[in-house]
DNA sequence: TTGACATGCATGCATATGCATGCAACCATT
DNA sequence: AATGGTTGCATGCATATGCATGCATGTCAA
């Protein structure tokens, strides 16, 4: 019987969605924030359309994420030249916050590469990226 | 910068959850509720605890995935020798659906494999069993 | 038998997600 | 400058998800 892509990879996104949330919720974050500081912290200074492409996640969900964590002082927002455009960037508490975070990440990480091992880990990230092309 | 993989997984799993959705929506269902006729009809007859054990889902998210396509008389549910169990199966209407919602399925399944190559399909479904299996 | 604990499932609540839409700012053509 | 279309982002609404909990049934030990 063929397997199902959509099914495996839904499951498998529970499972690693929950170990990685259980990492990170001793600083009060979760995947979907956490990536977002991630990502921020390496843009420097990005918009809301930008981390969409980035992410490949909806716009309003995107516009949603980022509320919370801009209400409580880790993304600061400026008008941009553009005055449509919201120029985002960490404060110091979200850089604090996004040091904090990675820690908690790094260990996700290495409990997932150990348990895998390197090859599949690598393979993993390789599989997911190929099916994120797919949105074109 | 070591890649994340919680996030590359959500992001293809939006990415998939998207494409899957579009092709399972002409005949009215969504990619989770044609994963649960799916089992069911593999099954013939199971349990909502059982379908637990196979999804990797949260008891209660599957209870209220169940509870549209059981009101729909889709899936039938029959009290067990344990009463507190109840035995899942398909109605004629639930097979027919299945059916339906199988040539559609065939179709986001066929998109994939084209798109990614048989190689590149066969090692994300292999990643994906692998990563559910942390779950232990 | 009976009382304590285990199991199977459903519901209250909070959060997450995304589509449709709204609104303001921008751009292009006239 | 005026107008029609585009872009960037937010909000209303509906659905999806999961934790904490509740309730009924089952099991087991005393």
């Amino acid at each position: 019987m063929e397997e199902c892509m959509n099914f495996n990879m839904r499951k498998a996104n529970r499972v690693l969605n929950k170990l990685y949330d259980g990492y990170l919720q001793s600083c009060g974050l979760n995947g979907g924030q956490f990536t977002v500081l991630r990502i921020v912290n390496r843009m420097k200074t990005t918009t809301n359309s930008e981390l969409q492409e980035v992410m490949l996640i909806d716009q309003t969900t995107l516009s949603r994420n980022l509320k919370p964590l801009i209400r409580d002082g880790f993304i600061e927002v400026c008008p941009g030249k553009d005055l449509r455009v919201k120029i985002l960037s960490l404060t110091p508490a979200g850089k604090q916050l996004y040091i904090d975070g990675r820690k908690c990440w790094q260990k996700a990480q290495k409990n997932v590469r150990q348990r895998l091992g390197e090859k599949s880990t690598e393979q993993i990230i390789a599989a997911s990226m190929l099916v994120a092309g797919l949105m074109s």
